[in-house]
DNA sequence: AGCCAGGCTCTCG
DNA sequence: CGAGAGCATGGC
């Protein structure tokens, strides 16, 4: 089955899912100019494969739907909101154009990456988890571990002899043995905040549903950070990332403090907090404002 | 070899 | 209170 999706304009495909090109493939790829990955609809895995058959400026989605169980309309429904918020494709990039053009690096940057929008998870929770399990440590070494907890405790789903896997829910998190998390080189804390943070999901003493629902971006900070394992920085990995919440930068990161050193204070080493100060000028696409930053770092983009 | 890597918690003093 | 140790493993 085959789904179109009329996105806002501008819009590029290929720069967006490019992050995504040395994914695994058996859990979330773009490559030649195809995006795949499995989506939970209604309790079913759906695969879907997505490509891009519009221009920038009239943009438009098709996507290729595969699973075992029959599709509803209500699954359709749902199929296209998610893809809708993996790429952000309901965000009117112009205002935030607009908004930040006073700054002459954004200027430059945004009309360089025009139609350039932030992936988003499918669920808050995996955006959560995947947080957690980047914590200190590098990209690299956290990309593996979070493909074997993927390949460990998510369900798999086979097509034309290949097999994908979902991210595991948080009951199968909630349930599992300490020992199998560290099998996946998690370190002991770490895969202790995982089972207990999707217990608390689990429990309904963790709302993520409501949470993303808040008003308050700070709050959902607040919330999110008296729980254990959780510091701001994941809270916000976590919005950015999961939220759709571009008002947020996690201004303690690493890369983010790098990058916008690197354009705005001569790559010297910044804090946070200076980080934050240099931000404010982008008032609410804070989040959006420091992710083209690492895409034009990530591209060698010179203003 | 060793040190650092998109942090966080717990323990000392 | 604030500072400091400990964590896991891959890359340089």
């Amino acid at each position: 089955m085959r789904l179109k999706i009329t996105a806002v304009r501008p819009f590029d495909f290929g720069l967006t899912a490019m992050i995504f090109s040395n994914g695994d493939k058996e859990i979330r790829r773009y490559e030649s100019g195809v995006y795949w990955q499995v989506l939970r609809v209604g309790g079913k895995l759906v695969l879907v494969f997505v490509t891009f058959v519009g221009t920038v400026e009239k943009p438009i989605l098709s996507v290729e739907v595969k699973s075992d169980g029959l599709i509803s309309g209500v699954d359709k429904r749902v199929i296209v909101e998610t893809v809708c918020s993996l790429f952000n494709l309901g965000l009117n990039l112009n205002e935030f154009y607009e908004d930040v053009k006073s700054d002459g690096v954004m200027l430059s940057l945004t009309r360089r990456l025009r139609g350039l929008r932030s992936p988003s998870t499918p669920s808050v929770f995996e955006a959560l988890i995947d947080s957690i399990i980047e914590q200190q440590i590098s990209l690299a070494v956290a990309r593996r571990i979070e493909g074997r907890v993927v390949k460990t405790f998510g369900d798999s789903l086979e097509d034309e002899g290949e097999i994908y896997y979902a991210f595991p829910t948080s009951q199968s998190l909630a349930v599992a043995p300490v020992k199998r998390l560290r099998e996946c080189s998690l370190s002991l804390r770490k895969a202790e905040y995982i089972k207990s943070v999707s217990g608390l999901v689990e429990k309904g003493d963790l709302d993520l549903g409501a949470l993303k629902d808040c008003q308050d971006s700070d709050e959902i900070v607040r919330e999110l950070d008296r729980v254990r394992g959780i510091g701001v920085w994941t809270a916000e990995l976590t919005m950015v990332r999961g939220m759709q919440r571009f008002d947020v930068i996690p201004a303690d990161d690493l890369g983010v403090k790098r990058c916008i050193s690197h354009y705005y204070c001569g790559d010297g080493k910044i804090s946070g907090e200076e980080a934050r100060m240099i931000a404010k000028k982008w008032g609410r696409w804070k989040g959006l404002a420091s992710f083209y930053l690492i895409v034009a770092r990530s591209l060698g983009i010179e203003i």
